[in-house]
Order: structure tokens, then C-alpha cells, then sequence
DNA sequence: GATGAATGAGGCTTCATTCAT
DNA sequence: GATGAATGAAGCCTCATTCAT
């Protein structure tokens, strides 16, 4: 957690300091990432930087804390969860269309979570990571149990291989999506968006119904 | 690729030198692995290193190679594709086998190469290892095609989505088999290989089938 | 001095600061001493020291001062000086003895002023203190005259060394009782002060006779 | 102790470092010693010192250490302890004497030691510290004994007050002929010496009968 | 070629002091 | 006057790389 001197600033500095450092990273990974050039590109002097965060790792911590909440707060509408018995393929979808929603408003941070949680930063290994990590796990069980109830989901297969098995696809088309960002450098128009749907589509396809030819 | 004067060592040298690259590289990372420590636990003197490689960078990238070098040459008998036109769920079948065995008695070497492949370090932009990347893709591709033609596969999603799809799943479950190794410490005994077999052919049943319930 | 706004302040307020002060600068040092872990504990803002006294300097200057006048307001009782021609033997005696209660009733703030007489704050050079310690020099220095007046010491040395082995034997003496208290931890009974005493009265009469052997 | 790197260089080398050391550490004290400017005083790069000793506290130790160590190598030719059984009088006074001329030849040095002893750097609590403190003053306890023994010490007060009651003094003796040779810049002639070795006596002669008169 | 000491840039962090409210 | 956030200089230490033997 930051001090809660960064609590006391206005959000637009909070913002400003956590887009600085979200870049920061991104741009350089955490051993590399330089916290005096966060700071100046936060506009703001050095040893500010460490009477709101701890230390450097603290200060990534909080930048990943402060990324979620982010786009939790900002791009959650484009997951209408219902209720708690949701189809799991419905799910899968809006989630993957929402990170894609993300990659386009909102590049850098996208990038920045997916990276969190594709593992590309090693130096990660706090309870709260980790519960978040888990809460998502937990999250996929629950609609693949609920899943195999109603039989849109096969029984024959354990959960927890179930459940890799859709994580697997998951963050894969988000890292594609994800490359794909990154190669489209600045804009992403309307028409890819059609391109994008479909994929995420043919993707939940194969994860309902497989490879296996006819 | 090392120096010339890398390749006049021994044969035990060259590999004492590698193995306390991966395992420092595997403890700390890139950035934070030490190049001297590398060398103290090789038994040679920090100077060196840089007589043998260019420099870390290199020397990172260098290790890679021999690290999938080794593995080929030790455990591509596991892998017995007879012809091109091989099936793909045989190969990912026996590819993940492989893997497991690896992970049997290469650990620390396996889990390298997997971190690599992975992306955890973000470092590495080595035209050589993209076009290893690319050459492992290609391969899948390739049998996707092919699979395509003798009607395995089926024909209604494009080739680069079917490969996505693949590559999730496969790098997931071997993502999967490296935590349990990790978790399981010393050893692994042979009653394990069945629940892992057992996995892994779940895995690729859900790959060919779907998750579809019905 | 410290500021007029530090005289302001009601007394108690003072004195939670001073103590503060104190017990800082005891525990750590004059350089490692915290100006803001001395506002803390004594609860206020750390502006607000920097309102009372000019620097860091200034305030250990000011902290020593007060440490002094404080023991000299609470404890001068003890040294019942009759008058300027007062026997040294009798002065030492109750001067340790005013010591030894100071220890035991205020013993950061002795040992803190002890210390700075032992001269353990290298960074310390202001005419006042100078002037203090100058002082207790004169004292005994005329002490020591009257004593050859009136027979009690010896005429045959010069009185800067008789001075200086005063001081050396009494410095040594109170730094022996300071760190029995350290020692004693928080408790210093009154059978305590027995052996106190005894040892302070062993100190005089090895002044005042020497250690040769009949 | 130091890094083996350090024993390793040419005695010059590791003179020029520990006397800037010393320098530093005498002008500025532990804290703001500066390892930096010691480096450049002794004309290595900073990196080195950290390839010497471990650390900044290290250093601090390992100087006090090759300090002593010089001065017993190079004045210990001025204290002719005979045997175990030398008279405590005429030890002090060879003590003292040899201080003297130390304080001429190696004033830095010196006043380094004799600082070291007076506690006036507080950042030190390394077990060999204390043991060579502990070993002077088991020195001192023990010539009193066989003092007592012979008959040139009183025997009716306590080993351990004696021992104060000496080291006090001596202490002092020493602190002022200390301050003597900071003030007289850098010039001490021979002249002096007769006037120290009269105070020196002086104090031996107050230590053996005391200062009262008749 | 092998060695290991030497180098120095670079980065994190502390904290006395100032400043704006 | 009081507050506590803002500042930035300063210093310790690491370690990749170079160099001299």
C-alpha cells in the first residue's frame, strides 16, 4: 500500500505518478526501471517518490494495485456479469473483448496488468499478487462447476484441467492481441475491431468444441 | 553465439560454465544474475567469462542455445516424429512427454528453457532466438496445415488462430508440469508420471474436442 | 539560543521536546539523530522545529543547555556549597553523590549530559558550551588554591595537572556509575546507593591519599 | 578483517589507504566520514575500497585494528616490560612516554587511537573492540594485584576502584597531551619533551600519594 | 589464455531544510 | 504560528567490464 501521503494528493497527480511508472516499467522491467525518471517524468522531485511508496518495490506493488483498479473501474461495464451462474464461453468472451476495449484506450496499463499477469515480472511475490492471481483462478472454477451443472460443460474431465485448459487459451489470445497493439504502434480504428471479434470468437469456438476435425 | 576460445574448452568445462548460468539466471534473473558468481560456482575467474563471451547480454543468449541444444540432443528421442506429416495431437502428445522427462531430470535446465520460451525474460531480442520462436510456430503451423489436409483438423478457422490456440494450451501445461516439478522438490517417482500422463492426455482431448458439455 | 517562539511555548511543551531531543540524540548519536523522529515523539510538526531552533546544530546546542539548567534546578540541592572556599575532597563527594541521584531519577537526561562532558558529541564547538565546560575547570582550579591556602593540598605540584587529575579521576568515576545504570536496567534500589557511596568515598580517599602502599 | 585483496597489496599501498582513512575519520568523524574522499586521498578508485573491506563500518573497525597494530610495531621499544610482575608506577610512566612520542612522530595516528579509547566514536561494538579494551584493563587489574602483593599498593580498597581510578587518570594524561599537540600545530621540539616528562611524573607522583597536603 | 584486481558509472535511499497552506 | 509535504543533495554500495600480469 502507498503512505497515505499519495492518498492525500489529488487524483490527477496519483495518476500522473502511476501512468510515469507504468511506463517506466513497461519500458525497462522493474530491475531496470530507473524510480528518478518516474519521477521526473511525473514532474516531481526524486524524494517524493519515497514519501509516498516505501521503496522501488513497493512502488511496483502499488502501481499494479493502482492499474486494476484502473481498468476495473473504468472498463467493468463491458463485463455485464448477471449473476454468479454465468456461462463461462459468455464470460470468456466479454472478458476478452474488454481487454481489447483496454488495449485500445488504454495501451500502456493493458500491456503493464497483462505482463503482471503473464509473470513477466519475476519480482513479484506478494499475498495480495497472489490473491489476486488466485481470486481469477478461483473465479473460472466456480463457472466451470456451475458450467458442468447445467451440462455446458463436459463432466469428464477434472476441474482444475479444465480450468488450465481455458487460462491457456485465454492468455494467449490476449498476448496476441496484445503483440498486435504493440505492432499497430498509435491507432487501432473501428474495422479492426471487427478483425479482433472475430477471432476472440473463433477462439471460444475451439474452446467449446475443439480442433478435432468433423 | 560464445567466442572462439569458449569452444576450445572441454566438453565437462563448457557445460560446468552453462549449468551455473542457467542456475544463476534461473535464481535471479537477468539483470540481478551475477556474472561473477557464474563464474565462482564454475570455478573459473570472472575474467574469463568475458574471454569466453562478448558480454552478459551474449552470454545470456549463448546459454539459451546450449541449454535447447542439449535438451535436443538428449531428449529428442522422445519425440519420434516419423515423417512430416505427423499427427498433431501425437506431437503435442509426445512433445509434452518430453518435457515431462525433462523436467525429470533436467530440472533446472528445463525450467530455463521453459522461462525463456515463456517470455519471463523480457531481455533477449536476438534475431537467433526469434527465429527459433518463429521455427517452433512454423512446425506447429506446418502440421496444422497438414492436419487440415488429411481432415484431423478442422477446416472452418484460420491457421493462425488454430496455432494460438495450440501453443496456450501446450505452453499452460508446461507451465503446469514446471510448478509441480518445482513444488515437488527432489524427487519424482514413477507413480507420478501416470497422473501426469493422465493430464496431459485430458489436455489434448480438450484440444481436439472442445469443452463443450454433451 | 533557541528561538523566541521555542520560550513561548508553555512549559511542559518545552520540556517534551527537550526530552525528546534527549533521548534521540542519546540513542542514536548527533549525526544519525532524527529531527523528525524528535518531532514525532514529542508530537508535534517537524516544521515546527525548525520555527523553535535555527538547524540541527543549533537544537543539540540548545538541548545540551537545557539538560544543564534543568539538573542544576532539580538537583543543586544536593551540593550544599557553603561558600567559595569549600574543601574539594567534600565538593567531589557531593558531586558525585548528586550524580549518583540523577542517575537514578533522570537518567537519559544525566547520562546524556555526562557524555557530552565526556566529550563522546565530536561536533560540538560553541562558545557557550566552551564556556561551561571552562567553568567547571575554574571551579576546581580555585578549589584546588584554596586547598594550598589552607593546607589540604599539596603545594609542590602545579595546579593544572592537580586540576587535570581531578578531573580524570571524578570524569572516570561518573562514567563508571553511568554505566552501572545502563546496566541496572530500570531499577536502582536504595541498597544501591550504599555501594555508591562506598566506592565514591574509596575514589576521594585515593585522591586525596593515593595508591601507594604504606 | 579485511577482504584477502587488501593483505595482498604492497605495504605502501595499504599504508596510503589507512592513513586516509585515519585522516578522514579524525577530521570528520565515522558518520560523515567520507569512503569517497578517503579513495581519492589515497589516489584508488571508490569500487576498491568496497574490493578491501566489506563495508563502511569495516573499514572503520580494520583501521583501528592496523593502527594499533603500527603503533605497538613502531613504539613499543619505549615500554620495556620486563615481566609480568613490572611496577604498575613505572608502567604508566612508560606508557605515557611512549604516548608522547607517538603523539610527535604520529600525531594522526595517535590521536586517532587515544580517540578510539576515549569512546569518542560511538559506532563501535565489534567484539575485537571490546576484547582489546577488556585486555588493557585486565593488563592494569593485574599489575595492581601484584602491586598489592609486594607491598606498592595499598591493599584496603578494591581491585576495581584501583584500576578506575587509574585509567581515569591516565586517560586524561593522555586527552591532554593530546590537546597540547593540536595546538601547537605541527612543531613539537625537544624542549617540550622536559616539560611533558614533568607533568608525566607529576601525575605518577599524584596516583602514588594522592594530592593532600602536609 | 587465464587470472583477479581495478575501475567508475549508476541507482536507491535518507533526511535536513524549505515552502505553501 | 503550525503543519507536513516537497525538495534535492549527498553517500553507500553493486557490479559489468577492462586491464595488467
Amino acid at each position: 500500500m502507498p503512505k497515505d501521503t499519495f492518498n492525500h494528493l489529488s487524483e490527477e497527480k496519483k495518476e500522473k505518478i502511476m501512468r510515469a511508472s507504468i511506463h517506466e516499467f513497461n519500458e525497462h522491467g522493474f530491475e531496470k526501471g530507473n524510480v528518478g525518471e518516474i519521477a521526473r517524468q511525473a514532474g516531481i522531485a526524486k524524494g517524493s517518490m519515497y514519501q509516498y511508496f516505501e521503496n522501488k518495490s513497493e512502488l511496483f506493488l502499488d502501481t499494479v494495485k493502482w492499474a486494476m483498479g484502473f481498468l476495473e473501474m473504468n472498463f467493468s461495464k463491458f463485463i455485464t456479469i448477471q449473476d454468479k451462474t454465468m456461462d463461462i464461453f459468455d464470460y470468456l468472451y466479454q472478458n476478452a473483448k474488454a481487454a481489447t476495449f483496454q488495449m485500445r484506450e488504454e495501451r500502456g496499463l493493458a500491456v503493464f496488468i497483462q505482463n503482471v499477469f503473464l509473470g513477466k515480472f519475476r519480482e513479484l511475490s506478494d499475498e495480495t499478487m497472489d490473491y489476486m492471481l488466485k481470486m481469477s483462478d478461483e473465479y473460472i472454477l466456480n463457472m466451470i462447476r456451475v458450467g458442468k451443472e447445467n451440462g455446458s460443460v463436459r463432466k469428464d474431465i477434472d476441474d482444475n484441467i479444465l480450468s488450465l485448459f481455458v487460462i491457456g487459451v485465454s492468455y494467449k489470445i490476449k498476448e496476441y492481441l496484445m503483440k498486435k497493439a504493440r505492432n499497430n504502434g498509435q491507432d487501432i480504428i473501428d474495422e479492426d475491431y471487427e478483425v479482433y471479434e472475430n477471432e476472440i470468437k473463433a477462439m471460444i469456438e475451439l474452446l467449446k468444441h475443439g480442433m478435432g476435425g468433423k
